[in-house]
DNA sequence: GTCTATACGAAGATAGAC
DNA sequence: GTCTATCTTCGTATAGAC
């Protein structure tokens, strides 16, 4: 084996309780000292682990970023109509699932410059975006920028509401907003 | 005289600063020490004036908050859908104007329940949305919600926008999310 | 009444012993 | 690889000078 099993697996613990953490409080409310009690270990591991806590939040948010990516590039291969039909329900629909995490990336946007681990993401949603307006046309593009706002918006909204409620709600608005008769 | 001229001075000035580098940097990036050295006074006097940083971002967000306020008061009185008419072309150039303070705005709601100053904010902000609806139907009240989430979203987004610019997307979004043919 | 000096606990982060 | 100890800065609280 290349790899140590004992780091991975430390590595891993931690992830999976900043995740639960973050979910139910939001990230800046959970501090270090919070993921390194709840793992059982000081906060100075957590850091070994991971360089600060901007890159803690990188790696919680990874696999849901992975989805959103390999969807992203699966509708890329789709004429456009098709691939707008297709990211207005799948990708409301992960954004819906993950919704507890999207207070960590609201949190971390603002520090995404100096982090390289979220270069990739501005790219996939730049694409995204694109896809999700269905044409080249600028105005539209902006109009499905604001569809993603109000979807992310959401999604964070203290408000009560079911994921299915939520997911009308958004598959509705980025009908109106995006398919011109 | 009543009110002290002293007293007021220090308190607008701290005031004065303070938005400058929230709009600037940000809330949560702007330290009490950042805005007493911009002052040229100590922590503990910005402290004596308010009790606390949220409450300096209620101070802050309190001239935008009364004309908003104000702006709904008035649309309240008008038919439905005059005053939906009113509140998208009119609550949308307020958000635009006020953009910099957005992220103040967004990073005080989740401790808005234990902050008094912020009560009256949440009503307004129920009674917008139900008259941005422009009927009673909470399908249409969930999507002006949506409507609302979006403007503010885009306001606050790292895109370099002109204001008209954003203005227009809004106000386009808007109808096609609201106004149904 | 107005303001400064000082101190406290918790935060993110680093250095060095083991 | 993990720890303890330490650093700086944050928001906050209080005592007391003027």
């Amino acid at each position: 084996m290349a790899t140590t099993p004992l780091r991975e697996r430390t590595r891993q613990e931690i992830l999976r309780r900043a995740m639960e953490l973050f979910t139910e409080k939001g990230y800046t409310a959970t501090s270090l000292q919070d993921i390194a009690t709840a793992v059982g270990c000081s906060k100075a591991t957590v850091l070994y682990h991971f360089n600060g806590k901007p890159a803690v939040a990188a790696a919680v948010l990874e696999p849901a970023a992975k989805l959103v990516a390999d969807l992203v590039a699966e509708a890329a291969q789709l004429p456009p109509a098709e691939a707008q039909a297709r990211l207005i329900t799948d990708f409301t629909e992960l954004a819906v699932r993950f919704r507890g995490l999207l207070d960590v990336l609201n949190d971390v946007v603002p520090t995404m410059d100096q982090l390289p681990e979220f270069h990739g993401m501005v790219e996939v949603g730049t694409a995204l975006t694109r896809l999700l307006a269905g044409t080249d046309d600028p105005g539209e593009i902006a109009l499905a920028g604001y569809a993603i706002q109000g979807l992310l918006g959401e999604c964070r909204a203290p408000v009560q509401r079911a994921d299915e409620e939520l997911r009308d709600l958004a598959v509705t608005a980025m009908r109106r907003l995006l398919i011109t008769p």
